[in-house]
DNA sequence: CGATGCTATGACAACGCTATCATCATGCGT
DNA sequence: ACGCATGATGATAGCGTTGTCATAGCATCG
């Protein structure tokens, strides 16, 4: 009699395919069919096997699944933020173009941290996902090689205006900085401020910020006065840094923010202080968040589709498991909301 | 020769355990000891092996892990909608949670439905997590037979109107309607509208509705007026509806609504239609989301914590293995804040 | 100086499935 | 009646780790 190893650990009385098997006279292979619909199994079979699996409470074990056929069915994901409600919204859209499917998505967060990113970059790597998406394209080297070296699909979504490692998806933030006061100036706008936050942490607001210096130059024209705190957006820090730059700069005719948040702020910081808007001041988002359009006076903003982003960035690692030769690019574009604060 | 088979499907040129054990000349179980830093190896040989580590690119394979150690250090989390802000911010608090830990959460979305939610805990169940955060109390049977069979640690978070199958953590959202109500009666209101959306998807929106009613009944009073909306919560749909409400009934003189959003909707409205708030109207929203603060005038409302009750959900998992016998309510309890609109 | 502990490492059987091949009835054409 | 395709089921070797036990080398000690 051969020597048996014991397993002394985790020997719980979990419920297997081979107990499933062993109840309904069958053998594993036949349940594993059944399991996955794999049809070549008589209807009588299949519903002796469905009734052990229902009467054991069998539920399948995707990690010996996964082992096995060396597919994981998971999808990872990678956002810097959940507070930012944008990134939730890219969500829903992973969310939505998975729904129908058999992947499921792995979720990490990295809080603008690159040396973070790297860290769940690599645990998600570790469940072998069949595809990674990750938001923007501002990375270690070491991220980069491993997304590089896993060969599998990487979409990297936001912003657009970097080189791809295989598909970016998103929007030309510089761009939508540059249409912002190209936008403004042709209204007739000529004493411009800026109200921010997160620093430089935010690479996107950055790009925007960038391409809003550039326009205002091409025009002649520079930033009277700008605001920019650290940390994460917030309508209250909206509110007391236009306050702030309303004090500072009484001369400034409109405001452009970093995104529609801190623009909100701005607007009840007017409307507590009794400042009119657009008259005695303009205020020009980004984003174009619901609350926008519920304000007393809509706001306007440029509208980004975060929701698409997310969609689309599904849609192009389920089309092909394999990578685009030299990279492919999807512009979501975006879009002037008039809207009545510019 | 024996025969053998032949594997064809993704033969990829993986780097495995194998292969930094053959480069760093050394079995497979130092590397393997060496990977989860077992310490017990001499740092020469732990050297060797990290350089062997780096220079294949090796990321160990945790689904292998997973099933030979039959610990997935997963954690499931269910929830019934990204779009409504409440539940990224009690992600938020899962997530900080975990982060110092070596597991990950896996999260699915339910939609408010409980159908879809059964699909999602099994699908979550078949990777085998250490526990699963799953927000409300309300599931199909199916459901809450496999959760209870499973034998991991159950969170059920949000509300602790119900028994728990292990623990509950949040508070008690007829409390907080019948609080809503009190404190207004006492503040002088007594002819009370309400606004709210989601029908009767949304279990907790219910509950403080029936709390109101309940509270509202033992006062002598009943509601005015109401309006409730299907789908999800949105700014516009509290603007609409408020000025619905107040063209069907004008002598209104204080609105609940089912949250923040609403009621933020609602005040936009009465900025616009030029309606004193408190005076002419009262507005009394929930959740206390950070909008609130920053408004003209800051919103009257009750603070629910949604970040500590991820962290708290998170804390209680960790601490156990196993269930505590009887099942734990955890109350996190809520606030009023008094604000300006009521 | 042999017995006794250590420490560092190796060997190898699980873990619970799936992919592949083998087998065994059936039905069918000729 | 015979060979052969076809459909249903079974047998079994992986999949890439980890847990457990075995072993070799070496210092310690009475």
């Amino acid at each position: 009699m051969a020597k048996q190893k014991q397993r002394l650990v985790g020997r719980t009385n979990h419920v297997s395919l081979r107990d499933v098997a062993l109840r309904a006279e069958v053998s594993e292979s036949t349940v594993s069919r059944i399991m996955r619909n794999q049809d070549l199994v008589t209807e009588a079979t299949r519903k002796r096997v469905m009734e052990s699996v229902r009467a054991l409470g069998y539920v399948p074990n995707r990690i010996a699944g996964s082992l096995a056929s060396l597919d994981s069915r998971l999808v990872g994901v990678v956002i810097p933020s959940l507070s930012n409600i944008v990134f939730p919204e890219v969500l829903q859209g992973i969310n939505a173009g998975l729904s129908d499917t058999d992947r499921q998505s792995v979720i990490s967060v990295t809080d603008y941290d690159l040396d973070r990113e790297e860290v769940v970059v690599r645990n998600l790597l570790a469940w072998r996902p069949g595809a990674m998406l990750i938001a923007g394209s501002t990375h270690t080297d070491a991220t980069r090689r491993m997304l590089d070296q896993s060969g599998i699909r990487i979409v990297e979504f936001m912003e657009i205006d970097n080189a791809p490692i295989d598909v970016v998806i998103g929007m030309s933030h510089v761009a939508a900085g540059r249409a912002s006061v190209q936008h403004l100036v042709a209204r007739g706008y000529r004493r411009f401020g800026y109200v921010g936050y997160g620093g430089s942490a935010d690479v996107r607001a950055k790009m925007r910020y960038d391409g809003v210096r550039e326009a205002l130059a091409e025009a002649g024209m520079t930033l009277e006065a700008e605001s920019v705190s650290v940390g994460q957006t917030s309508v209250e820090k909206g509110k007391a840094q236009t306050a702030d730059l309303c004090a500072r700069a009484p001369g400034v005719e409109v405001i452009i923010y970093s995104n529609d948040d801190m623009a909100v702020g701005g607007l009840f910081h007017c409307i507590g202080a009794g400042i009119s808007v657009p008259g005695d001041l303009a205020l020009f988002g980004f984003n174009g968040l619901e609350i926008g359009r519920a304000l007393p006076q809509p706001l306007s903003t440029i509208r980004s589709n975060r929701f698409l982003i997310g969609r689309r960035a599904v849609e192009e690692v389920l089309a092909s498991p394999t990578r685009a030769t030299g990279g492919r690019v999807i512009d979501t574009g975006f879009e002037i909301v008039e809207g009545a604060t510019a």
